[in-house]
RNA sequence: GCCCGGGUAGCCCAAUUGGUCGAGGCAGUGGCCUUAAAAGCCAUGGUCCUGAAAGGACGUACGGGUUCGAGUCCCGUCCCGGGUACCA
């Protein structure tokens, strides 16, 4: 065997050849019979190099579309890039380099190691998103969404983050910071333009019940929408006549409420103040809430504090005065940007009344009426009391419809549903985006571009700086336009897309990328949407995946395309750490693939990849442990050669296996059916691994020790090895596969486990004495439960433990164990 | 605080419906081959009962429970990771 030596370096090229030539992973989208499977990966942003989470992400979505493809379906795995956005931007203003530049030198980057790496990629589908040919549909789209009221125009309180001088969506604002360079938002009046995703909050959280995607981005998705059911209530200000309406999740506690809370943002502070006496200390605190911080102001555990604004509401049920207090625990952005207060019943209103020395009333009976106050706040369930004598001792679930209706009735409030989820702001201040297709005329307002002059190119321009409004506005002869509806002096909008409104259709247009007509042909999307099976990572669990789904549902009610949802089944693979962290370069614990690559081979890094751990946990990264792996391909391929070179032929099943020969064809079989059963349930491609390594321990004992005796066999099992293994290992396996066999892997079906070589003629019979593990007998697997107790009473240890004792009950499970319990 | 994951050997991780815990890999140790190295191969691998063997006791974060039998189910606690939080 020593002449046999595995080498990747030549074994990888010499079959991306062949793939490539032969252009093996193309579909068509002949619209005949066959089942279809559609496998996606969350496109590539690219930037710099690949590093080892696209490698984790494509590996493991490698090994789902070979899977599908040998279990006899045509599988969809395409390819593109998500090229439009901030970090080519940024490139260009530091080094002037236009970044269509540099963004073609990253995915040219991109195109090599993923070609390298042997992904199974149908590259006459690839498109980039900045490709005009392809954001002039995304530009259709937004023209679509605009005609249909879902595309909208508003002036309105936004996020902004001066580091990146633009407008951010509420998605894009983590703990209060620019999800893309960590600096604090600010809050700005802005003219922006919106998406209608808010229209869409009930679907978008109903339908997450008919989509196979882990339960915790469902939940963080139903998080985000946050659908809360209650009421509007209306307070009259009988001072001033003004009315004000609440939302209150628990109408149940009107009775309770003492007083009354305004947002520091409220339009009508000024004028409720007016003449109080108040108006200066509201005036100051207001311009402390509104100058703090985010981050401060967010705090949950931040001291209560308010102003009195010297006026009072009167509560509907009751007819009481209530105070009115300004506090920036209440939010403009979320209800009514006013509340009614309910100490009694509302931790953060017990805090704020503790501190302003406001009353605190029951209304509803605790469970545990322990504890000081009686046990206030109360958040809990219980029959109403000091309400009125209509509700009290009524259970508040019930009161609360109750009095619902009541108002209703009195015209002081209705049933209402409120939406933790804003509309998607997607206009931004920068160039390098998808040029929003709309004009403004002086006469005519705000027209869209007619789609035959699609797309709106993005121009050139000498300066990218951002400096607060986009840098497409200094591109003067590409601003000044005509109006296509007057024909008159009008202005191209400057502001250019969000990036992730590209990649909410990409998916889309894989199913047809080269249709000049039409973002799609609807009859061939139909043949491929649902994306079957997407795989990317958690962080996009809100983002892009909220998003995307919106989009699908937008489109369908326009009659594009005809389902409810993107991704039918999602896998969300878990991040790749080094000694324990994140990796990034100022850690300086960064492992490059392309290293790992030139070191091992594209096999064994996508190989190790997998083998590390479950692919949906997180999984630190070893640079002694990938060496088990190249072992291990090593092996099989070594054997398979040398194999290859012996008596026999092809990698058949032995006709009629007996003694050695019929252990290999048995452990062949048992890996097969383990395998199979790791690939069709849960991505278990850890446990599947280990499968193959067993099974090619197995053979190369066989070889090496024994001399190998029945030389079919093993042909067969390392046959079988290869076959399995070749979704992981592409090119190892395909070259191993062809030595052995002189066919093609993966034209072959996945191979089936034989039931006849999956059960042993005798098993060990697990002897147990009250649970306790005694002895181990082979016995025949047709042995009657009689035998086995009595074989079981004659194991030495366990009738050592017998002997003498009472035997109170025997435990046979067929197959498996006897139990004896004694005392 | 709330909602999800997770805690098995020095390390990463396996273990259908409750039925032999530790598969597979890393690191370690011992050995074979070799002039030597590399490569390759084999063996070993929780703790305790004075060393080894045999045998036994204990052992899946901790404490209880259910069961003939618990890593797995139930109750309580601790630790780690993630998400989320003045959302009325």
């Amino acid at each position: 065997m020593a002449e046999h030596r595995y080498d990747p370096k030549e074994i990888e090229p010499r079959w991306q050849r062949v793939w490539e030539q032969e252009r093996t992973w193309e579909v068509d989208n002949e619209l005949g019979a066959g089942e279809t499977s559609y496998v996606l990966e969350m496109l590539p942003y690219p930037s710099g190099e690949p590093h080892i989470g696209h490698l984790k992400v494509y590996s493991v979505g490698d090994a789902v579309a070979h899977y599908h493809r040998r279990t006899g379906r045509r599988v969809l795995h395409p390819m593109g890039y998500d090229a439009f956005g901030l970090n080519a931007e940024n490139h260009a203003i530091k080094t002037g380099q236009h970044p269509r530049d540099s963004t073609n030198a990253a995915i040219a980057a991109f195109q090599q190691q993923f070609r390298e790496w042997g992904i199974s990629i149908d590259w006459s589908r690839e498109f980039a998103t900045c490709d005009p040919e392809y954001y002039r549909w995304t530009q259709w789209i937004f023209l679509q969404l605009f005609e249909h009221g879902l595309a909208y125009r508003k002036d309105a309180v936004v996020n902004w983050c001066p580091q990146d001088a633009t407008v951010l969506a509420n998605e894009q604002v983590i703990d209060g910071r620019c999800e893309r360079c960590g600096h604090e938002v600010e809050a700005r009046q802005l003219e922006q333009w919106f998406f209608r995703i808010t229209a869409y909050a009930d679907r978008l959280l109903d339908d997450l019940d008919t989509i196979e995607w882990p339960e915790h981005v469902k939940t963080m998705q139903r998080n985000w929408i946050g659908r809360s059911t209650g009421a509007q209530v209306t307070f009259r200000c009988a001072e001033l006549e003004l009315d004000y309406a609440v939302f209150t999740t628990r109408p149940d506690t009107l009775f309770g409420a003492t007083f009354f809370v305004m947002a520091p943002e409220h339009p009508d502070l000024e004028r409720l103040t007016a003449g109080t006496g108040q108006e200066s200390a509201v005036r100051e605190y207001v311009n402390r809430a509104l100058t703090e911080s985010n981050e401060t102001r967010g705090a949950a555990d931040k001291p209560k504090t308010g102003v009195f604004l010297g006026r009072h509401v009167v509560n509907p049920v009751n007819g009481e005065a209530m105070p009115m207090y300004v506090a920036d625990y209440v939010l403009m952005e979320y209800g009514t940007g006013a509340i009614m207060a309910v100490p009694g019943h509302d931790e953060r209103d017990y805090a704020f009344a503790k501190a302003y020395d406001l009353p605190i009333r029951r209304v509803v009976e605790g469970t545990d009426p322990d504890g000081d106050e009686g046990g206030l706040p109360y958040t809990g369930d219980g029959p109403l009391v000091n309400s009125n004598p209509d509700f009290d001792g009524a259970h508040n679930r019930k009161a609360l419809e109750e009095i619902v209706a009541w108002l209703a009735q009195e015209g002081k409030g209705s049933a209402s549903t409120n939406y933790r989820l804003r509309d998607w702001l997607l206009s931004r201040q920068r160039y390098w985006g998808c040029p929003i297709p709309i004009v403004h005329c002086p006469a005519c307002g705000t027209v869209p571009v007619p789609l035959d002059e699609l797309p709106v190119m993005l121009p050139d321009v000498e300066d990218y700086a951002p400096k607060g409004r986009s840098p497409l506005a200094a591109a003067e002869d590409w601003v000044a336009t005509a109006c296509p509806r007057c024909d008159g002096p009008a202005r191209r909008e400057t502001d250019t897309m969000d990036t992730f409104v590209d990649s909410s259709w990409y998916f889309l247009r894989y199913t047809d990328p080269h249709n000049d007509q039409a973002p799609w042909d609807p009859a061939i999307l139909a043949r491929w949407a649902p994306v079957d099976q997407y795989i990317g990572g958690v962080e996009h669990a809100i983002l892009h995946l909220l998003y995307a789904r919106f989009f699908v549902k937008a489109l369908a009610d326009l009659g594009h395309l005809d389902v409810q949802e993107p991704f039918a089944k999602l896998f969300t693979q878990g991040m790749i750490t080094k000694d324990g962290a994140k990796m990034s370069k100022t850690r300086g614990n960064v492992v490059s693939p392309q290293e790992i690559i030139s070191r091992y081979g594209a096999d064994t890094a996508r190989t190790y990849i997998l083998f590390i751990g479950p692919p949906d946990k997180d999984a630190d990264w070893s640079d002694t442990g990938i060496n088990g792996v190249a072992d291990f391909l090593s092996k099989l391929w070594r054997l398979a050669a040398a194999a290859a070179e012996g008596p026999g032929s092809g990698a058949g099943m032995p006709k009629a296996p007996e003694g050695p020969g019929l252990d290999l064809v048995r452990a062949a079989n048992v890996a097969v059916e383990n395998v199979t059963s790791a690939m069709t349930g849960r991505f278990a491609f850890n446990a599947a691994i280990a499968r193959v390594m067993e099974l090619v321990n197995a053979c190369s004992k066989e070889f090496n020790e024994n001399g190998n005796r029945d030389p079919q066999a093993l042909r067969y099992a390392l046959g079988t090895a290869a076959s399995l293994v070749f979704g992981f290992a592409p090119h190892v396996a395909s070259d191993a596969y062809h030595l052995l066999t002189g066919k093609r892997v993966w034209e072959e079906p996945w191979p089936a486990a034989d039931p006849r070589f999956l059960e042993l003629p005798t098993f060990e019979l697990v002897v147990q004495v009250n649970g306790k593990l005694r002895d181990r007998v082979p016995v025949a697997r047709d042995a009657s439960p009689e035998e086995l107790k009595a074989i079981a009473h004659d194991a030495p240890h366990a009738k050592a433990q017998i002997d003498g004792r009472e035997v109170v009950k025997e435990i046979v499970v067929p197959g498996k164990l006897v139990n004896i319990v004694v005392r």
